[in-house]
DNA sequence: GCTTGACCTCAAGTGAACTTGAAGTGGCAA
DNA sequence: TTGCCACTTCAAGTTCACTTGAGGTCAAGC
């Protein structure tokens, strides 16, 4: 009865089935046995996947998450790699600030053309200076 | 002489030749005409790669930064979009803001283990119900 | 006992944004 | 005139995080 249907973890956690099968064959998260063909988890696969999800919301790859995992054990989180990546984020964030000033500006901008906008023209000339972007990619939850 | 050779365009903006005949290919820039085989391009060609990047950077898809240029001509940049962009932005920040403080909060958590700071679960508890992440995938630069 | 249907496996597809590889071309220096 | 080599084209490959599809299985309800 400690056990979870894959359905309803499914239910529960709002992550599709496929989903929970993809991440246990990456190893994200394991399955404890079969009820004829389907699989059971364990309740506490609800908190791996609310640590995957947070993850991913930080900016971790799904293997970036893995490693957070000890090979067969409860989650090991590295009390630097948060930190670093907060300071990723400030970053990130700093950027954003920036930019969405940039927009608001543009958009209020009374010039005939944004062209002739010397707000948008510094903005463009740091996105193409690479101070804006440039710094790899990352796929945030939007 | 104001036309710029590819390579000059690599050069100065550090955009990749293939880059560049993947964006003409998907209609982002366009070639004046050719040198031999090699593609010439107008000085101005550097202020949509600009723009190009600016786009990006601000989340924009590819698709979206076309939607940006007329048939062949200057870009028409919409105000309504890009104020839309600019909220856009603003609730990705309150989210990376609200990430941000949690894992700063986690590096220095005093809890044995994270999964016993409330903080911690409490952030837990936000991506699981999709407060934090789950709004679809965007792509920012790093 | 039989049907049902949710689950299973495995392979392939998706989409975004490019990159890479193979094979070809042509301007320019020697 | 020849050779170099940076450019060209076109197709295919890459990465990430999944999803989809075809064909199969089995516990449960009738």
């Amino acid at each position: 009865m400690q056990y979870l249907d894959i359905a309803e973890v499914v239910q529960r956690s709002g992550v599709p089935a496929s989903t929970l099968r993809f991440y246990e064959e990456k190893g994200l998260i394991s399955s404890v046995g079969r009820h004829g063909l389907r699989r059971l988890f364990d309740a506490g696969v609800l908190e791996r996947l609310a640590l995957i999800a947070l993850g991913r919301a930080a900016g971790f790859s799904l293997d970036e998450v893995a490693k957070v995992f000890t090979p067969r054990g409860r989650p090991r989180i590295d009390r630097q790699m948060l930190a670093d990546k907060a300071t990723e984020l400030d970053n990130t964030i700093r950027r954003l600030v920036a930019m969405r000033d940039g927009l608001r500006h543009a958009a209020a901008c009374p010039a005939a053309s944004h062209m002739e906008c010397p707000t948008f023209r510094r903005l463009l000339g740091a996105a193409a200076s690479g101070a804006i972007g440039k710094r790899g990619k990352k796929t945030l939850a939007r």
